[in-house]
DNA sequence: GTCTATACCAGGATAGAC
DNA sequence: GTCTATCCTGGTATAGAC
């Protein structure tokens, strides 16, 4: 009789490896990935310290295999999506739902994007790494960027730049909401974010194509 | 004589505290504020350990008296210029000029923006001190938009949300954008986070009212 | 594979002579 | 005020028994 309690005696290393991660993704989340030791990580999944490196090489590492597991979970959930680049994100509800995608994903997995944003910043600001992440994790909006080029339209920028700047606004901004309480639900977040990066300031053109009722008033006159 | 050569004796003191004050500037710019140690800005500064805490209870502190500097200097800076509320952010111009000065500053104070964003981002996550800072840092920008708003002109969202949306935008790619080669010049980098918070992705209204000249078509049409 | 124990070092901070 | 010397903590990583 192979396994009847999920012990099969040797696959209980992975139950260990397994409460490291829970425990790992619990403290991530509350006190961050940075102030978290990995005693903290042992202690807290009723480990001994010298068990982990049976597991993993470093913190980092730990990281990894967190985000491999995330990558497969989005995998699985946009297997029959496919992606093409060939959206158009000056469509409203086709930005809006790319925007909310990222959002859902850093906030169902908040530990990740704890960790991932703090090893981001916390590494040499001449390392080139938190450009490299940025450009990785807006890959996506980039090549849909780029398809509107090619069919003429005309962006504020190099799409890479510009994709940079979504990505920099959604990773800092998700961040600096993740304060426990009183933060703004997530749907009127993701309104902003959609209409702000749409249009911008300045709010629609004259005849409002966008979600919102015609009741708002014209574009502020200039003023001093 | 009292002083000649600035050494008063007792004013060395001074030189002491300049030295610790210069060599972390350089050092934060190059390592980070979180990878340097209290050790290294003595040991650059020529100065012995013991010395510094004679100046500086903390890392944290010496930042701040950074910050303080900092501060002292943009005031004087700004003191002509009163800088009441009423400005248009709508106005191409003047918004430009606020997204500027803002890059400038934090491109002629490089070791203060990566050391302030760096100290923001290694916080606890839930300690709020993310969003407290955004807050504070974009103070400028969200009393523009209040401004705005009470002028009945339609934003994308809440004045504060747009306001940190901004800010995290900026202050994310500023960082992102210090790795030391091929970053694209600060003039490219205004123009397009202007238009882009100007228009967002969707670019001017039919008549264009932007600088640019007409020759850019005219926005993509639906796709797939 | 997991435990206990411990070596080890980086770094913060202080004591006390000059 | 600045130095040298040192203490001491927290945290990484390993050794070796079970």
């Amino acid at each position: 009789m192979p396994r009847e309690r999920s012990t099969t005696r040797k696959a209980k290393a992975a139950e260990t490896r397994a409460a490291l991660l829970e425990a790992a993704r619990r403290l991530f989340s509350e006190r961050g990935y940075l102030n978290t030791k990995i005693t903290d990580i042992t202690a807290a999944a009723g480990r001994a310290t010298g068990s982990f490196y049976e597991h993993f090489a470093s913190k980092e590492e730990l990281l990894t295999a967190l985000l491999a597991e995330l990558e497969d979970a989005v995998d699985a959930h946009v297997v029959a999506m496919e992606h093409p680049r060939e959206h158009d994100l000056t469509d409203r509800d086709q930005l809006r739902d790319h925007l909310a995608a990222a959002w859902t994903v850093m906030r169902d997995n908040r530990p990740v994007a704890v960790a991932l944003f703090q090893a981001m910043v916390a590494d040499d600001p001449g390392s080139g790494r938190a450009w490299r992440d940025l450009r990785e994790q807006t890959r996506t909006i980039r090549e849909h960027l780029e398809y509107l080029v090619e069919r003429g339209h005309r962006l504020p920028g190099d799409p890479e730049l510009v994709a940079a700047a979504i990505g920099a606004m959604l990773l800092t901004l998700n961040y600096a909401l993740l304060k426990t309480p009183d933060s703004p639900d997530d749907d009127r977040v993701v309104e902003t974010l959609t209409d702000f990066t749409l249009h911008g300031l300045a709010g629609p053109p004259a005849p409002s194509q966008s979600v919102r009722p015609p009741d708002a008033p014209p574009a502020a006159p200039t003023t001093a």
